[in-house]
DNA sequence: AAATGTTTGGACAACGATGTCAAAATCTAC
DNA sequence: GTAGATTTTGACATCGTTGTCCAAACATTT
């Protein structure tokens, strides 16, 4: 900048305002600061800018479990596009559910000075969340309920979906059903888990324990079910309770010949249910409405809102598409 | 800084000092600073920190077409990945095949002072980044194959794995193939069309223009292939260059009646192609060796070398699952 | 022609951090 | 006890910008 206003004859200051597009630099001297930054390919640097104006820096980061998976790719993209009219841009990380790995990144984006954070915690406490937005950081949880923390979120009714899946098989005639879902560490699994409990016991069912699995990956579902299936009582119906889950579930019983046979719902929508032989019944959520969300609420906390925390709950819609319909074989009734 | 160094009754180089760990600073002063550092809430501040040092900002950006869509998901999780070791972060964002958006975003990473740029490019031209390139920015070209600059990309064979799905349905029998891609100024789609083409040849079939389309949403593509299929002449086979007109063409063959009459090859895999029936068969690349590559090149530009550009060209796999080896209906033949 | 107003341009300090270099404090050896 | 070596500490300038405030240049009014 200082080379800029050599080369264009003017004060440091001048150019600032040529590049800022401030207001009473007369068109000649623009010109010429423009043609001297273009020549010397000068380029603002916004971090001094910041630095200096000791404003926002347009930039926010998301912290996920894992970018690759459909939904976090959904929420990501939903972010990006709603932060965009105000040129925000996103920085994203995958967590793989370790918490030290979210301490990590947050420490590194708030000494990034980043606006605010969207986080699905892999820590079981944010806590330490507490006294940044004391200070003025912008926090939103999503996914997953904050814990130790007073901060807004946005998930949807895990309990209430995971009970109406349970609930919908109970009424196909289904005592035995499975249930799968990611860690129950989890604070979405867990609320899952109690939904699908909610629904046994509302069906005065008792609840097997050999018949709740976790299970992280596709290929860890997969081996879940292949193992229920040869034990001696294996279950007429599975609930899985998040994609990978429903994805290694389908592989499975499809392998076992068994897809028309075992009932199927899982929770959170995978890519081609519908076309599949049977179509698999998903008790869906929108992960591009919990994105919009989520950063509009993220906007309005930038934008100054003190508002009271709080917590944007979104219903769950159960899509029927045939695996969540089938009835139990008759000698299993 | 200045207040914790007040409050530790040190001079605020001494707490610069403690804060990057430097040696020579006494046990009693250390601890001093940082209890100090505690109360105030202290938060280094990287983007001065990199201001005064003049150094990498350990920050690279990954601009793609769709984040949502499985392949750039992949890509981004892959090179998050990579990065991460170096304490590396990711800023991401959707182009949407808009040249604008991406030299908007260029700018401003730019103006942020990112070490790197990986691009999967929705300009016609990225000449506009020699200079940049001349600066010392670190850029890669991803999926496709740069224009107008000289750089390290990574790219599949793109002509010889459509060549060899062209070929393979050909071998089955096929002489009316139709071939649904992405929108044809863009390269990738190009080079596709370029080995269906080639195979065409080869095996001394005309080109049909006629059966020449190109879809952007999955919803597009299922239009496309309705329409196609209600025409006087409709293809046997059909080849679909990307994975949303393969999950498209899927959709609408199925809502057709059409699966197990008509051969579908798909270039880049879709999620439970292998579960569908008939299983689709696809041409699959490796978004995560892509994306680690990627990085990799990347990486090393960041140590400083000075290599002349090169690009790889990772090879393509055929899995046949059943929709590809679908035979011709007699009266077709 | 003097007085007033309106643009336009520039000097300077500051944002938060750190490299340089010299001063102060401590230690060693005779 | 003192010269010399060594360890600790701090003053200052600087990274690239921009807000503040004043000065110069020019135009307008009476």
């Amino acid at each position: 900048m200082r080379d800029v206003a050599a080369l264009a004859g003017v004060s440091l200051k001048t150019v600032s305002r040529v590049v800022n597009n401030e207001e009473g630099v007369s068109e000649i001297l623009v010109d010429r600061v423009q043609s001297a930054a273009e020549k010397l390919r000068y380029r603002h640097n916004l971090a001094a800018s910041n630095l200096r104006r000791g404003q926002r820096t347009k930039s926010v980061a998301l912290l996920v479990q894992d970018l690759s998976n459909d939904f976090s790719a959904a929420l990501l993209r939903a972010i990006d596009d709603t932060v965009r009219d105000r040129d925000v841009v996103v920085f994203s990380a995958s967590l793989d559910e370790e918490a030290d790995r979210e301490r990590k990144l947050v420490a590194n984006f708030i000494a990034r000075r980043v606006d605010g954070l969207l986080l699905m915690p892999a820590s079981p406490s944010q806590a330490y969340l507490q006294s940044e937005m004391a200070a003025g950081f912008a926090v939103v949880i999503v996914d997953r309920i904050p814990h130790d923390l007073s901060t807004d979120y946005v998930v949807v009714d895990n309990v209430e979906g995971a009970n109406k899946a349970t609930t919908h098989l109970i009424a196909h005639g289904h005592r035995r059903i499975a249930f799968i879902s990611d860690d129950l560490t989890i604070d979405t699994a867990r609320a899952r888990r109690d939904g699908y409990y909610q629904a046994l016991r509302d069906a005065d069912l008792s609840i097997d324990e050999t018949l709740i699995y976790s299970a992280r990956t596709v290929e860890a579902a997969s081996a879940v079910v292949t193992e229920l299936m040869a034990s001696a009582t294996p279950p007429t119906a599975i609930f899985t309770a998040r994609n990978t889950a429903t994805m290694g579930a389908v592989s499975a019983l499809r392998k076992l010949g068994l897809q028309n046979t075992i009932a199927l719902i899982g929770f959170d929508e995978i890519r081609m249910a519908d076309l599949l032989d049977p179509g698999i019944s998903i008790v869906a959520q929108d992960p591009g409405r919990i994105g919009r969300e989520a950063a509009r609420m993220l906007i309005e906390r930038l934008d100054g809102s003190q508002d009271h925390h709080h917590g944007i709950i979104l219903p769950t819609t159960l899509l029927a598409r045939g695996s969540g319909e089938i009835r139990p074989t008759s000698n299993e009734a």
